[in-house]
DNA sequence: TTCCGACAGTGGGGTCGCAAT
DNA sequence: ATTGCGACCCCACTATCGGAA
């Protein structure tokens, strides 16, 4: 198959905005390919590159390279030599890649190079990725969907249920059982905006305390022990606590889900940078355990002694896993009757903070594991906290935000009567919002310089946060976690906004 | 007919590892 | 040594489609 039918079909899944239409385009396309060319076209059309990510991004690809006048590469063409970019490694890497990179862009029509550009910074912008086209995989096969998805889900991979059901028919998905060994994508969960709420929507629930670390899954078959993160990477190699703990568990065969996390000497948590910092170091393993061990924490369990729990309600799940996970490994929890019930909940969460961890997850007893997906039976509650800042600065935004002021850049008052940058936000603004912030920072722009408008600091703004966190980047140390727009408060003038001093104050625990 | 679940898009900060400077 | 880039951790929120109620 060529590329340019490809990008064409991508172009027209882009151009509609019917899911149903832009499912029967995907269909029409897997229907179209060659068994050779289904392993590539499959993750290609949801947006991914069969290896994964190769090392390529938006500088290279930024680089302008004159298009082909006549499409002529194929699928596979393109696959083996993404492959070999993908290998390249060591000195004069960088230069290799760029060649390899300018010899596939010179061989590409200008709608070919605009397709490979999305697909290798991983941003296809069509509409439709892994769940768009699981669903045209099912309608080309005639595969019931709920069944491909949930071989999908399992499987960790569509492209290896692709691979199957393309060859093998609707009987292929039989094959795809949980399988210890194999990852399967986590259940995630769903936000709420206070216990009660949460404990309202579920009824009977456990309150469980949401760490701020890394969620892994951990496989265990003897004396085989495997460490996944949320999007599957296998990080084993970097966890020699989770796996020596894996191992002493009463139990050979199982899968188990929760999270990692450092703790410091005192037995509270250490920040999200540091315990990140930790799973993320490679190099030397043994120092970094020595410098800032881990320790798993579970809170789930997906398999047991063969026995898949999937099904199981959660009560059940639980009983097993207290069965087989000693209490200091779990996290810990609170079991809730129900609304009537809500002071034990609230109860728990103010114990949950006062440890240090970031909020709890109300997660309902009746309830099966939902693999894959961001089942409503979990959900998050964490305290947020709101500061009236002042917009320094926007950018203009990309996709459906092109020709909007976009991201905000964000300040604090500071003691000589300036301001101080804290982070930048896009989030939180309807269509209506971002349309008015446009004209009315317009209004205020003092100097415009690549896609930076700088404004005069008049507009206050009123902030939802996370948390506050050290930063390098940033003049008074710090920057707020996951900040998000709530209001705009015309109503308060820039002297009114919150200072660097009364926000580090609200956050003692965190020094600049 | 209205409501709501699931998805995709729009990007945020930090850290590590690697290659280039 | 320092800098820039890419990968991958954490993530909130809105708009939209289409099936459920």
């Amino acid at each position: 198959m060529l590329l340019s039918r490809l990008a064409r079909v991508s172009q027209e899944v882009a151009a509609t905005s019917a899911r149903s239409r832009k499912i029967a385009l995907l269909a029409g396309l897997f229907r179209e390919a060659e068994a050779d060319d289904v392993p590539i076209v499959i993750p290609y059309l949801a947006g991914r590159l069969p290896q994964g990510r190769i090392g390529v991004g938006w500088k290279v690809l930024s680089r302008p390279v004159a298009p082909a006048a006549e499409a002529s590469l194929t699928v596979r063409q393109v696959d083996a030599l993404l492959t070999t970019l993908g290998k390249v490694s060591g000195p004069g890497s960088q230069a290799e890649r760029a060649r390899l990179v300018g010899e596939l862009l010179g061989a590409s029509t200008e709608d070919e190079q605009r397709f490979l550009f999305g697909l290798l910074t991983g941003e296809v912008r069509q509409g439709a990725l892994d769940a768009v086209a699981v669903e045209g995989l099912a309608e080309a096969t005639g595969a019931p969907s709920a069944d491909v998805r949930r071989a999908v889900m399992l499987a960790g991979s569509l492209q290896s249920v692709a691979g199957a059901l393309l060859s093998d028919g609707p009987g292929a998905l039989e094959r795809f059982r949980l399988t210890v060994g194999r990852p399967v994508l986590p259940m995630l969960a769903h936000s709420a905006s206070s216990v009660a709420e949460a404990v309202e929507k579920l009824g009977a629930c456990a309150v469980e305390e949401k760490l701020d670390g890394i969620r892994v899954q951990v496989h265990r078959d003897g004396d085989t022990v495997r460490v996944h993160t949320r999007t599957l990477d296998d990080i084993t190699g970097r966890l020699p606590e989770v796996t020596s703990a894996a191992r002493e568990l009463p139990g050979e065969r199982f899968i188990l889900d929760g999270e990692v996390i450092s703790f410091d000497d005192d037995g509270r948590p250490r920040s999200f940078q540091e315990t990140a910092g930790r799973v993320g170091s490679r190099v030397d393993v043994a120092a970094a355990a020595r410098e800032v061990p881990v320790s798993p924490v579970f809170f789930d369990v997906l398999s047991v002694g063969g026995r898949d729990l999937l099904d199981l309600p959660f009560s059940g799940r639980h009983a097993e896993l207290a069965r087989l996970v000693p209490e200091p490994m779990r996290v810990r929890r609170a079991v809730v009757s129900g609304p009537g019930d809500l002071g034990a909940a609230e109860e728990f969460l103010a114990e949950t903070l006062k440890r240090g961890h970031e909020g709890v997850v109300v997660k309902g007893l009746d309830a099966p594991y939902s693999a894959g997906r961001r089942g409503a039976s979990w959900l998050k509650v964490k305290p947020v906290h709101t500061l009236d800042l002042v917009v320094l600065a926007a950018e203009w935004g990309h996709g459906r935000r092109t020709g909007k002021l976009s991201n905000l850049h964000l300040g604090a008052r500071t003691a000589d009567g300036g301001f101080a940058m804290l982070g930048k936000t896009f989030k939180g603004m309807t269509d209506t919002m971002l349309a008015w912030q446009t004209e009315r920072l317009r209004e205020l722009a003092v100097e415009e310089s690549g896609y930076v408008v700088t404004v005069r600091p008049e507009l206050v703004v009123e902030i939802a946060y996370d948390g506050l966190q050290r930063s390098t980047r940033y003049p008074a140390g710090v920057t707020l976690r996951f900040a998000r727009v709530i209001r705009y408060r015309e109503d308060k003038r820039p002297e009114e906004a919150d200072s660097v001093e009364s926000l580090l104050a609200a956050h003692p625990e965190v020094r600049p």
